[in-house]
RNA sequence: GCCGCCUUAGCUCAGCCGGUAGAGCAUCGCAUUCGUAAUGCGGGGGUCGCGUGUUCGAGUCACGCAGGCGGCGCCA
């Protein structure tokens, strides 16, 4: 006999090797039918699965997120098992859950077309239909890979290989198909419901290495209700209107062409944009003690030789030539430039720690896919900065570091993903003490700021571990914004030195920094954050003076006038338009005050203050609203 | 870089089985002076991404290239 517990904390004795139907069907007949899966102190099991031993149980339905998962899994499998029934020549691998859905990798020697996915999908409504029971095998090692392999599923038998001796090897099996798979797994395939759409059609290394074959990824979503993907297509929808490649084109921010391929054209109003952001990060910084340089664009390759980026980089860097048979690199990054700096003249100590910072501009090679609107471009510039300390300094300055990021991105409204640390990748520079101090301190300082971090393995810089601070786009992408990274290679590599308290020299540490990362990668979040509307003192326009009629004209300039002397973006609309046009016009360009004045407020000297997203207006003195905005539109940071 | 898809006016998009290009918005002109998300009328605007081929004839079919989009890989 074994005891199980239920949620309400009622115990029940029931047999040995009862099983999760059993269990509901001893409740009620409708839970039974409604059970999907259940859950035996924290491990979500098949309904199917004899219990040997008792336990803390919970009976999943249709409506608990965990059941969603398994939705979502088995609907990979209905897909796995459809796509095989209409192309026989192609092998399984793996198809794990994603973000709100999943996908199922295949090889095939021909690619999917688009055409092919309405057909999979009606192929997968009826194995639906057919109601196929899915059971749970347990197979010996040798002979299901030897199975595997007999029947030409290669990539199955390999997965086989890898799997740790102690564990078991589980074989699903639905109606004629069957495949490798830890489970759990629904009752049947009608279980799986019709709340699913592939969505989209990708190549994909297998275990995502570029040496490996490329397999044909199909992506699908799936839901427990039609209602829910219906929500879960529209959410995605709104989503995509906020992409920064559309918000930055209706608001004239910037613009591409061939012949850049990666480097943008910034118009006015994005430069606008670009530039506050720039501003108020500098003061952020000045404010904590950083200074500001400026190093080459262009320098000898020697240079990047002796810091080891050529090595690793150099195919991803732009060079260039002279006459006489120099061989330069445009800069990708600024350090070996600040260290340049910090070597010229003799150090002391008592100096540290120098905070070097530079908003230079820095090129790079980026492979043709990789490139992404203004998050991911070949030309872009960081607010970047270098930290040469001590090694008793690193802590205290990572955790300063941390706290001024997580300062700005309040300041921002921007809400982290997640924060990881990547660890020492295979190809580094620096010995394995060093990457073990660096890795451990990093963490020590981001849990000191309050922060925790996901350790990720192989995925630091070749000279030290990174504390990486992602944020979201608005499908849901994340995107490396702010780093901080620890370095005792390059000052190394560099020859960088400073004379000690003892007289004698000293090789710093130095901590590679920015907040934002790539200002450009940050504006393009920002925009997609606020889907173009921005806070008064971040827009590119700020205020726009909008007249009735031409009597109103006059005054119009007036106004303007008074808040530009306040230093506000004016605009001004003198345009023979009706003033409804010129408030949808000015409201669609995401302009967060319209001041319309007619010839009442010409008359009182008042401006009436329409803001973006309310239609009430507050009729003020022009005194009134010159003093108001300038408040409000006052930058975080001097407020 | 790899796989798939896309590319027609400034923008968003129509254009069937190959017969010589269309709408809305924007722009320009004229009228209108109208109090908070589109005033009316009229005009101009296209080597249909680029190249080659098939054809009497190519926006439409084929091939190549470029750029873009989605994913993979890469990301100092």
């Amino acid at each position: 006999m074994i005891d199980l517990k239920f949620p309400d904390g009622s115990v029940r004795p029931f047999d040995a090797g009862v099983t999760g139907r059993d269990v509901a069907a001893s409740i009620s007949k409708s839970l039974e039918k409604k059970a999907l899966l259940i859950k035996l102190d924290g491990e979500l099991l098949d309904l199917a699965r004899p219990l040997e031993r008792g336990g803390a149980i919970e009976i999943i339905t249709r409506e608990r997120p965990e059941a969603l998962d398994t939705i979502r899994h088995d609907t990979a499998h209905v897909l796995a098992e459809a796509v095989q029934e209409l192309f026989p020549d192609t092998q399984v691998t793996i198809g794990p859950n994603v973000e709100d859905g999943f996908y199922y990798d295949f090889a095939r020697a021909e690619p999917f077309s688009l055409d092919d996915l309405p057909k999979i999908e009606a192929r997968m409504r009826q194995i639906v239909d057919r109601d196929e029971a899915i059971s749970r095998e347990v197979w010996d090692r040798a002979e299901a890979i030897a199975h595997f392999d007999g029947i030409g599923e290669t990539y199955k038998a390999q997965i086989i290989r890898g799997i740790p001796g102690d564990q078991a090897i589980t074989v699903y099996r639905q109606g004629q198909w069957k495949d490798l798979c830890r489970g759990p797994h629904l009752p049947s395939t009608r279980h799986v419901g019709k709340a699913f759409k592939l969505t989209k059609l990708a190549g994909a290394y297998w275990r995502g290495d570029q040496a490996n074959a490329q397999l044909q990824r199909i992506y699908g979503t799936a839901w427990a209700s039609d209602a829910d993907l219906a929500a879960y297509l529209t959410r995605i929808e709104e989503a995509e209107k906020r992409d920064h490649r559309k918000v930055g084109a209706a608001m004239d921010l910037f613009h591409f062409q061939e012949e850049g391929r990666g480097m943008i054209f910034w118009h006015p109003k994005g430069w606008t944009l670009y530039r506050t952001l720039q501003n108020y990060v500098r003061r952020r910084m000045e404010a904590e003690g950083y200074v500001e340089v400026k190093t080459p664009q262009v320098l000898d390759r020697a240079l990047w030789e002796r810091s080891g980026h050529w090595e690793k980089f150099h195919d991803d860097m732009f060079t260039c030539e002279t006459p006489d048979g120099e061989v330069l690199a445009i800069k990708p990054m600024n350090c070996p430039g600040h260290v340049q700096i910090f070597n010229h003249g003799q150090r002391s100590y008592r100096e540290l720690p120098i905070r070097m910072a530079e908003f230079d501009g820095l090129h790079r090679n980026e492979s043709s896919g990789s490139m992404h609107g203004i998050i991911r471009v070949r030309g872009l510039s960081q607010d970047d900065g270098h930290i040469f300390c001590t090694e008793e300094q690193i802590e205290a300055e990572s955790k300063a570091f941390v706290d001024l990021l997580r300062l700005v991105y309040a300041d921002l409204k921007v809400e982290l993903q997640s924060v990881k640390l990547a660890l020492r990748p295979d190809k580094r520079f620096g010995t394995e003490e060093q990457w073990t101090i660096a890795e451990d301190t990093l963490e020590r300082a981001a849990n000191a700021a309050g922060v925790e971090v996901e350790r990720i393995p192989n995925e630091g810089a070749f000279y030290g571990p990174k504390l990486e601070f992602h944020l979201r786009d608005a499908i849901g992408r994340t995107w490396q914004c702010g780093t901080l990274q620890l370095d005792y290679v390059l000052p190394e590599r560099l020859d960088a030195t400073y004379i000690g308290e003892d007289g004698a020299k000293h090789r710093p540490v130095m901590l590679h920094r920015a907040i934002l990362g790539s200002l450009e990668r940050f504006t393009g979040v920002l925009i997609e954050h606020y889907a173009g509307a921005f806070p008064l003192w971040l827009a590119p326009v700020q205020v726009v003076v909008a007249t009735i009629t031409s009597d109103a004209d006059d005054y119009a300039a007036t106004a303007a006038a008074a808040l530009r002397k306040a230093g506000l973006r004016v605009e001004i609309d003198l345009r023979n338009e009706k003033v409804g046009y010129k408030v949808r016009e000015h409201s669609l360009a995401k302009v967060p005050v319209i001041a319309v004045v007619g010839r009442r407020e010409a008359e009182e000297d008042k401006v009436a203050l329409r803001r973006l997203g309310s239609d009430g207006q507050q009729v003020l003195t022009l005194d009134e609203a010159v003093a108001l905005l300038t408040i409000e539109a006052t930058p975080p940071d001097l407020r």
